[in-house]
Formats: structure tokens, sequence, C-alpha cells
DNA sequence: AATGAATGAGCCTTCATTCAT
DNA sequence: AATGAATGAAGGCTCATTCAT
């Protein structure tokens, strides 16, 4: 059974199963043993690989902030114009990879470890800040002209309007036990940005994306990302 | 020591000192013995009254709930019109008492419960359920003569919406140090509300609000209510 | 409810109350609430009467004690002549209201609490040694001239067995679930005295007395000892 | 310190520890740690081995009952005569090994923890009842030509009480301090079968059995088998 | 006389972590 | 590389006992 040379994989293995653990457990009260048993091995292995718990919850965080910023990236690096960044922004949020019970359930988890945890908070903030930059960016350049702190301040707004609304979208899964659907929850970002950037006289285009994916069948995985492109 | 007559003190005290040890620690997983000495008693002590640690939690779980719920129905008493009705939500759920560090972080922690307990699933569901059925009977009121299925699915979007954005400013307060500011968090809902109804073209008249509280010292507890009324 | 003047009633009560619950237990590893409970006052009366859970448990030892020398020596005072002397001792070992359910486990509990328990060990020894020196000398009456020490190992052999036998039936009950059936184990007992006794050519009498209990029904305390004397 | 393939030695020597520790304090009520510690490990190994306390006893009685069950039919395979059955279980009785105040000790917190709980309960009555129609057989084989029925009744009788003779000689060891005396508890049983038996017509023989074992000392292990065979 | 209030001590159990193999 | 063996520390919970009322 000993593969040799197997210790990426080994890791890999491990932070998967603990997304897994932690998102069924809803918590980080889960045994380092039950994490290792998910993952097809002993606990001693998995200290042997992380040298604690603590670690594996770290690099389990990370890996989540890595995989969603890569999401975001890619989706930035098709966009052209500002709406499209914003646009995907909502989309990488709630990729189906992402947007599933467990990995969301593990995102809430770490939120709260930010609470009484400074290097869980940093890890957050940091990706969060270079998020809500991108948006602030972006919202400022689809504003009509304005004083300079005018249009930040409107901006700034719209952005933590938006970024609330994401994570709103998220933690309200916990309640449900369907699996949650990540394109209402798309379109119900859009029509927010929409009406937001209308209310101050921009036309954002976003209602004829959402009338796009309301005509294709809002399962996850395929049409919702396709349709759009 | 031992006053007769104690009881209801000292589950007050357990149920308070519950919501700041849990809230401080951002998880369930918190120390009996923690909790009774916060409220000044012996562990012991607590478990004579409350039989066990889940009927702590429970207990504390259903406070928030009421709190949160009586705050809701006082402001929905004192409101004339569906706009002040959903204002009244928006205010309910950023009063000052609610809307604290630790009271937040306790909600979320109740939120992350939810997914592994039915029983706090349950009562977090039919809390909810009634929330959202008030916004949307509001909301229904407010929109433009249309065929009914579409106007409960816009009133039942602009309902989630709303509700989505509450949550959310909810946990993005985990991330900051800083005590969070109930006052921001009001206007940037009536902004949303605003926006959205004016996208189908009505007039919420939220935003006169939003301008006289900007007016006022942003404090909690003083103006909020004091500019509103 | 509380009646002035009652600390006797109150310590019979808490014995009963030992006697029950150690009894349904099969331990003495019983709450000393659960004790007063069943008497129907506070574990705290409790420690006023008794000083502490040792004191009652002795004082139920001691109760019990009482009762059976009690009705040995009802039984002996009655008793005419050896052979009466020995079915004497025999009749009141299982006397109705000592062998039941609950009174005997309260007995094995106690026999086992001798085990780590000198003061226990010493109680019970004193008994015992009563009762054995009692039967001791009726069957050495009983014995044919011979020499002395002869006679006396022959008396105690007998004793000892007799000893055994009535201890054992009682340990017996352990195992089944109904109510003891004290006339059969009084019959078991005559039979082996007798068959003891012819063994060393002394007709003892007792099968009699064992065909009289025979025809009667062996209901517990009716019949039984009336039919006998 | 910690060897591979450990876990039967550390069973093995948990049971026995539980033995001794139960046996010493005449209850089941001891600290698992106090018989890990009888067993030189940690009680946290004793709970990883067995999973819980519950589980330490069980397998205890088990082991126990494996004992005794093993001694006697090892005791039955010699037997050759139905009057060498019966001696058989009385000499497998109070065998050695299995006679030792604590051993003792811990057949009659089984005994009582029977009251309580229907498992254990399960357990020893199949043993006895095993053993008592083993005995009942051999009786009846000794009995002569009378209705099967009378036959039957008084085959289960002296069953019974030589049953009750032997668990009665048990319970007696809890008030003496000394190691107990198996060979002069074999006596007794013998004595009394052998008067049993004589009483309705049969002689035994064992008479001349318990002279042999007389000459010889009285010590446990060398005489009463040598005796015997 | 009687009880609720209150606690320290102790037990069962789990778990992160280390170590020898 | 991989694991079973092993344990210290900690947490939930019970209970005997004391005390003020």
């Amino acid at each position: 059974m000993p593969r040799i040379g197997a210790e990426p994989e080994r890791r890999k293995a491990l932070i998967h199963a603990a997304i897994d653990v932690i998102g069924e457990h809803g918590s980080l009260d889960v045994p380092v043993k039950a994490i290792a048993e998910q993952a097809g091995m002993s606990s001693a292995l998995a200290f042997h690989y992380f040298g604690g718990k603590d670690e594996i919850i770290v690099e389990t965080m990370r890996y989540l902030l890595r995989e969603l910023s890569g999401s975001m990236i890619a989706e930035l690096q098709l966009a052209k114009t500002p709406v499209e960044r914003i646009d995907g922004v909502i989309r990488a949020s709630f990729t189906p990879g992402q947007f599933d019970r467990k990995t969301i359930a593990a995102w809430l988890v770490f939120y709260l470890k930010a609470y009484s945890s400074p290097p869980a908070a940093r890890l957050l903030t940091i990706y969060f800040r270079r998020l809500e930059s991108n948006l602030i960016d972006a919202f400022r350049q689809l504003l009509p002209a304005a004083p300079d702190d005018v249009s930040k301040r409107q901006a700034v707004e719209l952005a933590e309007g938006l970024g609330a609304l994401i994570d709103g979208l998220y933690i309200r899964q916990a309640l449900g036990t369907r699996e949650p659907d990540g394109q209402k929850a798309i379109d119900l970002c859009r029509r927010q940005v929409d009406a937001g950037l209308a209310r101050i006289g921009v036309e954002s285009g976003l209602a004829a994306k959402i009338e796009a994916s309301s005509l294709q069948p809002s399962r996850q995985g395929s049409s919702a990302a396709g349709g759009v492109h």
C-alpha cells in the first residue's frame, strides 16, 4: 500500500479530506484522525507531513484561498470591460467547484476562525482586500465624472454592497439541506449591481446576461458559465 | 453565599456569558468552565441549572433569536407603510445590542451549528422563514400591478437580496477588529433596497433617511433611531 | 409538609429507601440524592440526619442485621428441641420480609462491602459468629456420644454446611427475575440437614415438616410459617 | 516503549488487573485508571483497546466464565462415572486459580451486576444453566428406578442443593481475611452430596475421597487433585 | 426542620502528539 | 514511508458535602 514518493499526493489528499470533514461537521473541532481516515491514511502520517493540526488547517485555508483566487484571476483575465470584470468576480465566487455545501461550510468555519486567530484573520484580510480593490477600481471606471472623493465613496459603497451580498449568499446556504444553486446566486448579484449602477445613471447591461442565463436550465456546472461567455 | 431564588439570574448570567465566550472564541468548542467562570460561578452550577452543555448552547441560541425577534416585532409595530416595515427589519438587524462583535460571532457560530445539528437548523429556519415572509409581503405591496406570479417572483428576489445582504454584513465583521458600525450597515441596506425598487419603477423614499442619518454623527445607539423617526 | 419531631420516622424512611435503591441498583454506588428522593425528602436532610453517606450505609446494614436477628431470636425462643432450633434458624432466614429481591440484593451488596471495609466486615462477622455458634450448639446436642473433638468437628461441619447453603440460596436469587420462593428454600435446607444428620445416624424428623409444607400452597407469607408451627 | 503486536498481552493484562482491582475493592465502582495502572499502562491505552469501561468489565466477566468453563470441561472429560462427574464439578469450582480471594470477590461482583444489567444476567444464566443440566443429568443416572417425574424432581433438588452450596461457600469467603481453603470446601460439598444420595439409598463412595484428602496436608493445589485421581 | 444554592473532587472519555519499529 | 503503541492534558459530567436561609 505505501507508495513511495507520494508526499505531494498525500498532502493534497489530506487537504481535500480536511475540507470534507470540516465542512461536514461545520467546525474545526474535528479529530485529525477523522481527516486522516477520510484521506486513507493514519493520523500519524498526517502529523508527519504537516507537523500539527494547526498546520493542516492553515494549509487547507490557504488552499481554498488559492483556488478561489485562481478562478478569480482567470475570470479577470478574460474580462475586457469594467462590467465584465465585476461580472467575473461574481461568477468566480459561485463556480461549482467552490460553491458546494461542504466547501461553503469550510469557508464559514475559516471566517469564524479569524475571530480568534490573528494569522487566519491576516490571510483572509489580504485576500479580501485584493478582491475589494479590484471591485472598487472597476466600479470607479463606470461612474460618471465627479469630484474624486465623491466617486471614490460611491465606488466603495457599491463594492462593499456586492462583497457583502456575496458573503451573505454563501452563509445562507447553511440553512438549506439541498445543494446550493450557483446560477441563482449569480443572477441575484447581477441584479443588485445593475440596480445599484442604474441608480446613479449607469447602464450595466447585466440584465441581458441574466435573461440569457434564465433561458438555460439553471443546472450547475454545465450551462451557467458556458452560456454567459 | 447561596442566595435563594437565584435560578433565573444564574441562567441569564450563564446565557450572557455563553454569548461572550462563544463570540470571543468564535466557536462552540468552549469549555463550560470558561462560560461558568465568566458568569461568576462554578461549572458544576452551570450543569445544575442547564443539565448539560448542549442545553446551555440551545438556550443561548433561543435567547438570541428571541432578542432579535423582539427588536423586529417592536419595529414592525411602529411601521405604518410597507417601506417602513422593510426599514424596520433593517434597523432591527443592526440594533446596537445585537450588532456587536461578540454577538455577531455567536450568531455565525450558531449558523454553522445548524450544519450538523438538525434541531439548531430548525430553530433558525423557523425564525428566518418568518422574517422572509414579512419582507416578501412588504415588497409585494410596493410593486406595481402585474400578474401574480411575476410580482411574487420579484418580491421574493428583492427579499432574498436584502436578507443575504444583511447576513453578509454580519459575517463581514469577522475580519475587522474594530467594533461594527451599525449605522453604516443600515445605510448600505437602505441604498440597496432603494436601488432595487427604483429599478422596477418604485420610489422608496429611503434615500431621504440615508441623508438624514448621514448628517448625524454615526454613533451607535443615539442618532440612528432618532434620525429615522 | 415539614412535620415536626419527625426525626425517627425520617431516619426509618431513609433506611428503607436505602434498601430499596441499593437493592434495585445492586450496588452501593448510588447517589444519596436517589435515596433521599425515594424517601421523599431532600438529600440535604439525609445528610443532616446521618452525617454522611457512609453512615447511611452502615445504619442500613445494622438495620438489616437487627431485623434478621429479631426473626432469629423469635424463632429460637419458640424452639424447644435442638432440631426445632435448627429449623428456626432456617425459617428465620427465609422469612418473607427479608427474602425479597431487593433485600437480598442489599444483603449481597453489604457482603461485598465487607471485602474492602473492615467495619462492615466486623458487623457481619459478629452476627454470623453468633448464628453459627447457635447452630453448632444445636447440632452438637443431636450427635451421639463421641470424643469431644470428634463431635465438635462434626457439628462444625454440619453448621458450616447449613450456613453456606443458606447464603448460597440467597445469592442464587440474583439470577432470576421472579420473586424468590422462601418455602422452597426452607425445604431444601431441611432436606440437607435431615440427610446430613441421617448420615451419622440421627433421625431429625424434618422430613415430616417438609411434607407438611408441600401440602400447602407454597405461597409466601401465608401458609408457610403458619403450617409449620 | 511502544512494542508492536502488543494488543493481546495488553488486553490480557488489563483483564487480570480488572479482576484484581475489582476483587480488591469488592465493587465495579473502580476507576479505570486504577485498573490500567495495575496493568502497567495509562488509562488512555485501556480505552484504546477496549473502547470503554463497560467493555472492560464485560470482557473480564467473559474471561472468568471461560476460565471456569475450561476447568469444568477438563474435569468432566476425565470423569467416567456419574459420581466422578459430580465430583469433577465440585473440584473445578474450587480450583486454586479460581478460588482465591480476589477472583471470588470479582465473581460476586458480577453476580450483583446481573441484578441491574440484563446482558450480564444473560451471560451468567447461560453458564449456570449448562452447569446445572450437567449436574441434574449425573444425579439422575444415580437415582434408583422411579417414575420419571419423581426421579427428575429428586435430581433437580440435589443439583440445586449442590449448586447453592457451592455459591454459598464462595460468598462466605467475604468474611475472612485469610485465603480461602479450597480443599475444605471440596470436602464439605462431597459430604453433602454423599449424605443427600445416601438419604435416597445410593452409596456415592465420595466418603473415601474425603478421607484420602484429609490424610494429605490440606494445601491447595497439591493434595486436592492428587488424592482424587 | 428543611431545602435550594453552591462547589471541589473525581471519573470517563477524547484527542493531539510523540516514538519505536 | 508508514503505522500501531503510548500518553498527558483537557473537557463533560456526577456527586458527596456544606452553607445560608
